[in-house]
RNA sequence: GGAGGGGUGUCCGAAUAGGCAAGGAGCCGGUCUUGAAAACCGGUGAAGGGCAUAGCGCCUGUCUGGGUUCGAGUCCCAGCCCCUCCGCCA
């Protein structure tokens, strides 16, 4: 969230905003609670004050056995009005509070304004002198992925890998999570549940609940993605700055409901409720975090290049950047049976957005004052979405798929899919 | 699931109702040293928020939320988390 404090001198800069991601929140209300909050915030400290030397008093005057009732019942009275002024407050405050956890971040002045602005293509677009399949039905035919399967364990929106079709997945998250490690990243393997404070710490809540699967029974969350359980690795903490930046590397499915999602273009695999996703996550100072950025959109991208499938960056525009992020980045693979391009990573800087909210400061050597990190995070890739890739990208005349190079070692060298194999 | 113990700063840890929430470690500077370590001396360090401001300062703040009290880290109630033991379990 952003600071009060912050809010009332940018009001303007708050309000650009909101207009370029096109949306709205009632301001001028907050602004009048804040006041609100702060004049009874005023008041009882005065009154406290009185109270806390008066109490002091009352110590030393018993002490020496003398009278004290005319005091006490004066001071009945004044903790009275202090519980008054209190209650009063923290009504505000809760207004107030309640008001920033749904207000989404401020933009980067670097945010387009209207649409995405594509910023870098890699890759050579396959021509086919064939008519190509869709994944849905290169899958179905090699018998490695099964929709029907999937919907009678569970729902519709749930498919079942099988075969070549499971190793490939996990041939992707392995050297997804390989090549991040050599690339500086610690791998961690976090909780697939996180409580409400860690749920609201990375915003997830209270604006999306809509989008969360709840075990009710125990107040749990299944993640959404593996940013949750790993940015709130350190909530509450306060690091020191030698130790940034911090960059983690995770693996987790990621559970989405995906509540009134369902359109045309995106059967098959491409959403699903659940899916597996290799997560980067970084903790930085203020000052380098779009440095880290760039870095991190850099090390998603060798992921696509290693694989050599074609891809395309783009910068997010204002209504497209998700609630809490300032600046972001899609990373976009070509899905040849829709001759579109797919997003398969978003990577997003929430400068203290996120810090704030679950409470992440280092630090700062210089001065020895405590400051927010600026926290970041980016798929390295979505592992289903990859394979989507792979399908449709590599597959030939007969139906089969090449796998690239760079998995075979983790196929057992297997290097190409069909259908006996 | 049952029984018991605990939660105080960056970390460890004292304070069981009446006073700036000890002390130590750490960190920074110095003395000493060829250099470092150790030792010693000094300093720093309690989130966050609000108010005041030339400057000193004031309020809040001991896991969270309530309560008792003139006054709560300390007493009472509820909750969360951690540890130990027992039970169950892959």
């Amino acid at each position: 969230m952003l600071s009060v404090k912050w809010i009332r001198e940018n009001i303007d800069v708050v309000r650009d905003s909101l207009k370029k991601r096109r949306a709205k929140a009632d301001l001028d209300s907050f602004l009048r609670w804040d006041e609100e909050r702060r004049k009874c915030a005023k008041e009882g400290d005065e009154l406290k004050y009185l109270q806390n030397k008066k109490s002091k008093e009352i110590g030393k005057l018993k002490k020496e056995g003398k009278d004290i009732g005319d005091l006490v019942n004066e001071m009945q009275e004044l903790a009275g009005k202090i519980k008054n002024l209190e209650r009063k407050k923290k009504e505000y405050e809760s207004k107030v509070n309640n008001f920033l956890l749904n207000l989404p971040n401020r933009l980067h002045p670097d945010v387009p304004w209207d649409e995405n602005e594509e910023v870098k293509r890699w890759g050579k677009i396959p021509e086919f002198d064939f008519s190509v399949k869709d994944h849905q039905r290169i899958g179905e035919d090699l018998g490695i992925l099964d929709f029907k399967a999937g919907a009678k364990v569970t729902g519709s929106g749930f498919v079942v890998c099988k075969g070549l079709g499971a190793r490939l997945e996990r041939a992707l998250i392995n050297f997804m999570l390989d090549l991040h490690i050599e690339q500086g990243y610690e791998e961690v393997l976090p909780p697939f549940m996180t409580n409400t404070s860690s749920t609201i710490g990375t915003a997830q809540l209270p604006k999306f609940r809509e989008e969360l699967y709840k075990c009710e029974k125990d107040d749990y969350y299944l993640v959404p993605t593996a940013e949750v359980p790993v940015t709130n690795l350190h909530r509450e903490e306060i690091l020191k700055e030698k130790q940034l930046p911090i960059c983690y590397t995770a693996y987790t499915p990621c559970f989405r409901r995906e509540a009134g999602a369902y359109g045309k273009k995106i059967q098959g695999m491409i959403r699903v409720h659940q899916f597996n996703k290799v997560e980067l996550v970084k903790f930085t100072t203020p000052e380098t975090s779009y440095e880290e950025l760039e870095k991190l959109l850099q090390d998603a991208e060798e992921v696509l290049k290693r694989l050599k499938l074609p891809y395309r960056v783009v910068k997010l525009c204002g209504e497209e950047l998700g609630f809490a992020a300032s600046f972001g980045y899609d990373i976009e693979v070509w899905l040849p049976s829709q001759e579109r391009w797919l997003e398969i990573s978003t990577c997003s800087n929430f400068e203290s957005y996120q810090s704030r909210r679950a409470s992440i400061r280092y630090r700062e050597e210089s001065t020895g004052k405590t400051r927010y990190v600026h926290t970041l995070n980016g798929s390295g890739l979505a592992v289903g979405r990859c394979v989507v890739a792979i399908l449709e990208n590599f597959q030939d005349r007969e139906g089969r798929v090449h796998i690239p190079e760079v998995l075979w070692p983790y196929m057992d060298g297997v290097r190409i899919i069909g259908k006996n194999s």
